[in-house]
This record gives structure tokens, sequence and C-alpha cells, in this order.
RNA sequence: CGGAACGUGGCGCAGCCCGGUAGCGCACUUGACUGGGGGUCAAGGGGUCGCGGGUUCAAAUCCCGCCGUUCCGACCA
């Protein structure tokens, strides 16, 4: 493998593999479409879990476990959830191997065929759905507020580290209410704290907007979604929230007896979010030196490179586990790496590589000096701060870069956002990249028609309400709703 | 599932056309020197050439079959 990253102008999908594979986020499973999240990958994984599992509590949500293997025949209870899901299910059929006779290996044994076959979860509304009738009868049990933190299997046809896997790990609320007003509510209050979390923790900046008929969730009333730009202006849908209605209380029969004795079916949400947001933040912050983590989610915020010659060492390394503990005396999570295997400069790239947001470099040089020379990763700038200073900025320090990595993330989606005057400069846009900004008629058939033309699909309706005066950009009639147009992940 | 390519030390590849001692880079091991941007030199270790069959005195190389992977489409968080 060489060295350096290929240069997204070059070719920003090899980029994005090169990124993921250097800075030791994943690799390859055994098993075709299956990822490995390798320890650093995964560190980034519990920052944004729990970040986002503190606000789940916050808003009164508990966690809890159902169960990975569900019972074919559930999975039919509810039409569209079916064939949104259907094709790209796996499918348990036995349940033991056995010793091939010539005995060169193992072989499933036919005797151990299942009566019901098992799914494994493509998404859980179905097992869950088939506990909450037993767990609610009346007004007084409700709402539920449940999510559980698991992985699921989605057999995809072409996969890609992250964004699309086989197997990943993703974290599902499943709420039940008494009223289409409160399980409404609550759709809308789970897609702002992922816009929040995705925005203050992960500097990523997204759109809040409905999904169109076409591009809903099979089963859901309404979907609504965070969209954010990478760095070659695609789409990428960074979290979903689906107002359920009354569909999966029907298919399983959930009712409950309302304060007027009436009987009512249930209504429900659910929402989501996965390891796609590590593809999002690779792809929205990441330069051709490699990753740049925002300080919140960053499992190093600052790494320390000793930097000495033999006569030097034993005092630069004091030097070193000396502002290494003052450091994380501020509430910093500090690396010092002295491995004494590798040079300094092997480190820099390593550590770039990584994202580490702040680098400090000490030497004999700055040790006369009193002093420490500071790098920061989303500029790339180089500082010299005396050894008091650096104490007391390092917090300023982490604070700039996380907005500054979001206001770069902002301003690249804004110069990449367009409203396209006609159809022409629509084709044009799709073409060059970027989000378009424009009227649609509403209709499912233009919305095929300009995915044919162009590959761009409705990211997002960003207003529910009809827009005077604005044309549907492709049929030309008035528009029913402002929405966002994008090639997307 | 349609189109294309590729399977050779851990990784990336050359060798195949034209059959005859399996090679290069990176990584790895040991030592010395080095150390402020991916170090240098020296000495080492490691390969059933995806699997099965065929042709041949001889197969990584030619032929047939199978398996797998990647890329491009349709599908999707």
């Amino acid at each position: 493998m060489s060295k350096r990253v290929t240069p997204r102008s070059e070719d920003y999908a090899k980029w994005y593999t090169d990124v993921v594979l250097k800075a030791q986020l994943a690799d390859y499973g055994p098993v075709r479409g299956t990822m490995v999240i390798r320890p650093y990958g995964y560190a980034i994984w519990e920052a944004i879990k729990a970040a986002y599992d503190l606000r789940f509590k916050e808003t009164g949500h508990e966690n809890a476990y159902f169960p990975l293997f569900i019972p074919k025949s559930y999975m039919s209870r509810e039409a569209q959830h079916v064939e949104g899901f259907a094709k790209e299910c796996a499918v348990v059929t036995h349940t033991r191997l056995r010793a091939t006779e010539d005995g060169s290996g193992v072989e499933v044994d036919p005797d151990s065929k299942l009566d019901e076959e098992l799914i494994i979860r493509p998404t859980s509304e179905t097992v869950i759905w088939s506990l909450y009738k037993q767990w609610i009868n009346s007004y007084r049990d409700l709402p539920i507020l449940i999510n559980q933190w698991v992985n699921i299997v989605r057999w995809e046809m072409r996969t890609r580290l992250f964004l699309r896997t086989t197997e990943f790990l993703w974290q599902e609320g499943h709420t039940a209410h008494a009223t289409k007003d409160e399980a409404v509510a609550e759709t809308l209050k789970m897609i702002e704290v992922y816009r929040q979390v995705a925005e203050d923790e992960l500097a990523l900046p997204v759109i809040v907007g409905l999904k169109s008929e076409a591009e809903k969730f099979a089963g859901a009333e309404e979907t609504w979604c965070i969209e954010a730009m990478m760095g070659d202006k695609r789409a990428l849908q960074s979290g979903t929230s689906h107002y359920l209605g009354q569909n999966f209380a029907k298919a399983f029969d959930v009712t409950f007896r309302n304060e007027a004795n009436e009987e009512q079916y249930v209504y429900a949400t659910s929402w989501g979010v996965s390891t796609r947001l590590i593809g999002a933040v690779i792809m929205a912050h990441g330069d051709d030196q490699g990753l740049r983590l925002p300080p919140n989610i960053a499992p190093i915020q600052a790494v320390i490179v000793p930097i000495y010659k033999d006569d030097s060492r034993d005092e630069v390394l004091g030097a070193t586990k000396e502002l290494a503990s003052l450091l994380e005396a501020t509430g910093a999570r500090i690396k010092l790496d002295d491995r004494d295997t590798v040079s300094p400069g092997f480190k820099f790239n390593e550590w770039e590589m990584k994202g580490v947001p702040v680098r400090i470099e000490l030497g004999p040089r700055d040790l006369k000096q009193s002093t420490v020379m500071v790098a920061r990763r989303d500029t790339g700038e180089k500082l010299s701060f005396s050894n008091d200073q650096i104490v007391s900025r390092l917090p300023e320090l982490l604070t700039e870069i996380q907005s500054g990595l979001y206001k770069q993330a902002r301003d690249f989606r804004e110069a990449n956002t367009y409203s396209p005057g006609n159809w022409d400069e629509f084709k044009e846009l799709m073409n060059t990249g970027g989000f378009a900004r424009c009227g649609w008629d509403g209709d499912p058939l233009t919305e095929a028609a300009i995915k044919n033309e162009t590959k761009a699909t409705v990211r997002c309706i960003l207003d529910e309400q009809e827009p005077a005066g604005i044309k549907c950009i492709h049929s030309g009639k008035p528009a029913r709703y402002l929405v966002i147009f994008a090639k997307a992940y």
C-alpha cells in the first residue's frame, strides 16, 4: 500500500476507501459486504453513540434489547414493509451443521430444517410491535419510548465501507402513542435531536426535510430526514425519523382503551442513525492528508510528539509526560506518542491521517525556550506557544476547530447549492455536482423521469406548504413543493 | 441479476502472449547509525502461483470447469 491516499480530485471513491483503510477505521470482513470496525473507528462510533444516547435519555427514552431473529411470517404483516425489505433479507433455514461423510468438511444437516424460517432483522418494527401488543392495554400504558443499539442485516448488492454494508450498527427508536398529535410531535422531536447532534458534535451541517413518497420508509406515513453534502457535492442521508401512523398497530393488532373507554389503535414512530455517520464525517471533513475529526467526537483530541536525540531523550520524554498530565487535567483526551520505533515525521503523517485535531511537538529547541510547537489539523497552521499558554489555549483551540470544521462544511454546501432557472440548467448542475433547490410538481412520475435523466433524486421536501409562483423544474407545472434535488449515496 | 476485469509471500504488483531454477516494491526480523515532515546502510525470514481436471518430458504460463473478489449498472441507511 502506498503511503499517501489517492487525491480527492483524482478519484473520490478511491480516496474514501484509502482513508478508511489507512486511518485504520475499518477493514473488509471475510464475507462479501461485511466490514470489521477497527478500534480507532469503533472509538469514533462510541463517541457518536454517547452523544446521541445522552440526548435520547434527556428526551425520556430508555434502552432495551429485542431479538435478532424474526419469524418469517411477521415480515408479511405490513404490506409496504414486506415490499420494501423482502429483497434484502438474510434467512435462517437450519439450526446445525454436521461432518460430511468423507470427513473433509461440514455441511448443513437437512434434519435440522426449521418449520418456520427466521429472518435476521433488517429493522425491528415487526418484532417490537409483536411485543407492544402484549404490553399495551390502556392509555395508562402509553407512551412507550424505547430505543435499542444493535446490529442489523440488509443484503445489499453493492457495498461500501460504512456507507452501505450487509451488516451494520445503528440505533432504532420505537415509540407508541395514544394520539396522532403526540406521535407526530415525537417524530419531529427526534429529527431535531438528530440535527442537533449532527451539527453540534459531528460538525456536520444538515438540511432537515420530508422524504417524497418514493424515498420514504417502507411502512411509514411520513419520513423526515437529515441530509448532508459530502466533499464530492453528493448528498448523504444521515438519519431518518418516521411517523408510522397506525400501520404497525393495525398489522400487529395493537389496541388500547382510551379515557373514554373506546378501543383505539396505537400511533407509532421509529427513527434511526447508523455507522453511516462515520462515513459522513469522513466525507464532509476529510482532505488529501486523510481524516479531519471534529474535536467533540475525536478519540484523541491532541497528540504529543516528543522529538529527541539520544542525549536529549530522557529530558524530552520527562517534559512531554509532564505536559500530558497538565493537559489531561483540562479534560482533553490526550495521547503521548512516545514510541521509539518510528520517526517524528512518520508520526506526524500518521496522526494527520487519523485526523487528530491538534498536534503538539516538543523537542530540545522548545525545551530551551519553554515553548511547544502546535499544529492544527483543520488549517494546517503551525504555531509556537509557551508552556503556560498551551494549557489554557488548548480548550479554546478545540472549540475553534470544532466550529471551524462546521463552518467550512456549511460554506462548502452553500457554495454548491443552486436554484436552477430551467431544465437545462438543472441537468448541467447535476452533471457538475451540487444541490438544486427548486420546485417539483409532486408527481412521482416527474420524480422518476428526473431520476432517469439525471440520476438525481428528491433528497427532501423543504416545506410542506405549496410555494407561491414557483414552477416544477421538469414539468413546468405549478410546483407542489420546494425541494432539494441531488445525486445521493 | 446484467456488463467488465482480476485471483502469484501479510499488502500492492510483474512474470503468462512465446511452457523450462518464482521475482519486485512495501511491510516484517536483527544490528549499527539516525531522529523538528513517511530515515540510511547491512544482513535475514516468508509463496500448495484461488480450487479441480486436462494437454505436455515439463504448467504460474496453454485448454476446460468451478469458486471468489473488485469495478460499472438496477436496489438501498
